[in-house]
RNA sequence: GGCGGGAUGUCCGAGUGGUUAAAGGAGACCGGCUGUAAACCGGUUGGCUAAGCCUACGCAGGUUCGAAUCCUGCUCCCGCCA
């Protein structure tokens, strides 16, 4: 009960799903020298968000522990297309894409782990193999037990195609493991199957098998799907201080305790009213990839913009020519907020675009270069140009 | 090698000769409400100086007054049997 090995493994252990074998992780622990940890990263999508970050505060626990973070950029399994959780066949990249989102991810994770304790490699290094050699790993598994893994079976059971470069994709992730030496691997529920296979291909190749860390997958801030970035629900870590304020403001409010478990470093505390602890994630969140500063401006920002409704303090400019002294409002909108001349007119009637606050109208499509010059035209609540007419011709 | 299924708007997915710019859903956007960009309610959702015009249902032709829908050829994808 006293063991130290003990309590840090439990410390360590509290907010993840599993942790095998049972016991493991103790025993490692008790060995008392620095731990290998593994992650295992395809840099498919170059921009870390929050979900990674789940995983990576885990690694920088183990950091801040002693040990040492192994980041596998999977430079070549990119290319294979890792099938977990996919219903389809993933899209393979040109190796130029690959070298770019490694290159991004990497410097992304140094926003939460230590760089000083970890160790980067590339996949390619040594998944450049000899054909030789892949016959030798494709021999460590049968295809029973790939198939084994339920989103395999899932398609197979729906009929759904299954490529072998997936069925090959465990292979190489578990060859990782035996080429770094890894004592432990993190990665989210999802990864569990890989994971564990790798303790096997380890076995095979004679070097002792990992340990499994499973972590609770991050929704996005739609609150239902996962986070990523097809689904267009992440919260990136170098998007601006406003946008993360903001986008974590709209994440529904019974999907908060599941970001305050595996983000924040207190639970959320349900007595207090939904608001405030939305704030508060917000806040800390924030403050955590752009600093306290940053962070107490957003919040003002977004007050201004949302409780106040009142137009940001900072607005950008945008320069339109008249013709005789009449500007097309469509063609401004299109121009100045990027969306298509249609969508302006028909935001129009719903009252969705303002001047200087005020709601335009429907038949309003061509203003006079005066009334535009200098004022503030708005789309939806969030979004504001102040307009300057040039060449006022006429 | 044989047999069968499929390709539709951002995505999923109806539609099998004409009120089809194409049902429905998701997403996104706008509005209302609100201590939240939550929830809830309502609306919009191809483009275009626009009562009209243009583009669109894998590609290329054809039939027809008229095609996403019928015919021919092609490309790509998938499953089953061997």
């Amino acid at each position: 009960m006293t063991d130290p090995a003990d309590e840090t493994a439990h410390h360590l252990t509290r907010n993840a799903v599993e942790a095998l074998p049972e016991g493991a992780l103790e025993r490692q622990l008790r060995e008392g020298r620095p731990l290998r940890v593994k992650l295992g990263i395809d840099p498919t999508a170059p921009d870390i968000h929050l979900g990674h970050t789940v995983v990576l505060r885990k690694l920088r626990e183990f950091q801040d522990l002693g040990h040492t973070v192994v980041l596998i950029i999977g430079d070549y399994t990119a290319r294979v297309g890792d099938p977990s959780g996919r219903s389809v066949t993933r899209p393979m990249l040109s190796g130029e894409e690959v070298d770019a989102n490694a290159e991004t991810f990497q410097r992304q994770a140094f926003k939460v782990l230590d760089p000083g304790r970890t160790e980067v490699r590339r996949n390619s290094e040594w998944l450049a193999m000899a054909m030789e050699e892949l016959f030798g790993l494709a021999r460590t598994c049968t295809v029973a037990q790939i198939l084994e893994r339920d989103d395999f079976a899932r398609r197979q059971e729906a009929r759904e195609p299954i490529s072998i470069l997936e069925l090959l994709y465990p292979l190489l992730q578990g060859y990782d493991s035996v080429k770094v030496g890894a004592d432990v691997e993190i990665g989210g529920t999802d990864q569990k199957f890989n994971i564990l296979l790798a303790r096997d291909i380890q076995q095979t190749y004679g070097v002792p098998p990992q340990s499994v860390l499973t972590m609770p997958i991050l929704p996005g801030v739609d609150g239902v799907q996962r986070m990523s970035k097809s689904a267009r629900n992440y919260v990136g870590v170098t998007e601006p201080p406003d946008e993360v304020f903001g986008k974590l403001m709209r994440v529904p409010d019974g999907a908060m305790d599941t970001f305050y478990d595996l983000l924040l470093d207190e639970p959320l505390d349900t007595s207090r009213p939904a608001v405030e602890s939305k704030r508060g994630m917000a806040r800390g969140l924030t403050a955590r990839l752009h600093g306290e500063d940053a962070a107490r401006a957003a919040e003002e920002h977004f007050d201004r913009l949302h409780v106040q409704r009142e137009a940001p303090e900072q607005i950008d400019e945008f320069a339109v020519q008249a013709e005789n002294g009449i500007v097309h409002l469509p063609a401004l909108l299109r121009d100045a907020f990027g969306i298509s001349a249609s969508e302006g007119r028909r935001l129009l009637p719903q009252g969705g675009v303002r001047l200087n606050g005020e709601p335009l109208e429907e038949g309003e499509l061509d203003l006079p270069a005066t009334r535009l010059d200098g004022a503030v035209v708005q789309v939806g609540k969030r979004r504001f140009r102040r307009i300057l007419v040039l060449g006022n011709s006429g």
